[in-house]
DNA sequence: TTTAATTGACCGGCGGGTCGGTCAAAAATA
DNA sequence: TATTTTTGACCGACCCGCCGGTCAATTAAA
């Protein structure tokens, strides 16, 4: 019915996106192949000409999903100079992103956190551990950078940076619970604007 | 083998702390109800003569989970007075927690976030919710009160409630992920600080 | 002995993954 | 160009192991 597709590997991607609004909504072990294979409009077998199994499919989804999201914020910082500033842009990017495209990838990053950390799992850890330590690094040198230039008291970097990270996710994880509730935008004001007193000199 | 227990609810408590210790390990959907049963030191069927389903033992056992928290924290927050005290007990108190019998239960947050979220899910969500809600309110008290008294700076209270809230979620969560690395002690610490001085007058 | 509690073998459905068949399109041939 | 052959992407019926929940049998308590 449906013409037959040349770019293979368009077509994988088309069943990644496919498959990253399944999981996103279902989970990985509530997602039924069959369910996806649905959600990209194919045959559940052809989904094995392109993935190993289910989980591989997961993992690749993870993947995709941490690369877009590090491009989005990269692009944000790329004109901002001061370091003060860029605390605050990145901290503020992450409303923008909730109210873009990412929206509905949103639900999936629980999905990871939780099956990431279930017992075995040490795989898929390991890349949720190396990705937030790029984070810390990140936020790490723009800290170092103020501190050096006397816009930051002197602080434990790593430390902050870690704190603004993780902060970072728990109002994310708050807003991903009560969307319409959640003062999404309020907390990352009030948030980047104690940040930034308080770590001021 | 296990001694015959009398009292029905103190065999209830038993087989869902049983069954805590499980979820946590390994999710909803990964958890067996032979699993549970053994950790519990009982036969499967028994568990059908307390619970209706796996589906209530989970969500009971996150009310347990909860309940016990919410306890923990009050004890430690009764004979401080001063707000901005308040704030730096409340948030430090975690670090104590995560040190407690409450580290081998941790893993089971993330289990019920994730759980709660998932699509049909209400009746999780909404429980979910309304705890968040009163934390918040909680907070926000505190504050409202560290206004009140000129030590802190006017705010949009609920706002800085749910952003403290959340941070403290997103910290927890990070050190779920990476306990050996993760500096939640010093990351607590950090973000007592600038939160206190980034709230005073 | 009667009643209550406990148990684990068993059942049924569910879903991940397989595989032989199909067919559109590309390549070869005429 | 028209026709035949070959290819491999695509598919979904099927297989089979897994696990939540049941219940007849067993054991313990009254």
């Amino acid at each position: 019915m449906s013409p037959k597709v040349v770019d293979k590997s368009e077509k994988k991607n088309h069943i990644l996106k496919a498959a990253i609004r399944v999981f996103a909504e279902s989970g990985l072990a509530n997602t039924k192949m069959a369910h996806v294979a649905q959600a990209a409009g194919i045959g559940k077998g052809t989904i094995y000409e392109y993935f190993k199994s289910k989980d591989e499919l997961f993992w690749m989804a993870f993947e995709v999903f941490v690369e877009e999201m590090g491009v989005l914020i990269e692009r944000k910082l790329i004109d901002v100079e001061d370091p003060v500033e860029q605390i605050r842009v990145y901290i503020m990017a992450w409303s923008e992103m909730l109210n873009s495209e990412f929206r509905e990838f949103a639900n999936l990053m629980i999905e990871i956190w939780a099956e990431s950390m279930r017992k075995g799992q040490d795989k898929g850890l390991a890349a949720m551990t190396e990705m937030y330590y790029q984070y810390r690094l990140q936020i790490k040198s723009i800290l170092d950078q103020g501190v050096l230039q006397k816009k930051f008291r002197p602080m434990n970097t790593l430390a902050v940076a870690a704190m603004i990270i993780g902060s970072m996710d728990g109002l994310f994880l708050q807003w991903l619970m009560d969307k319409d509730l959640f003062p999404i935008e309020e907390a990352l004001k009030e948030f980047a604007d104690i940040v930034i007193t308080g770590l001021s000199e």
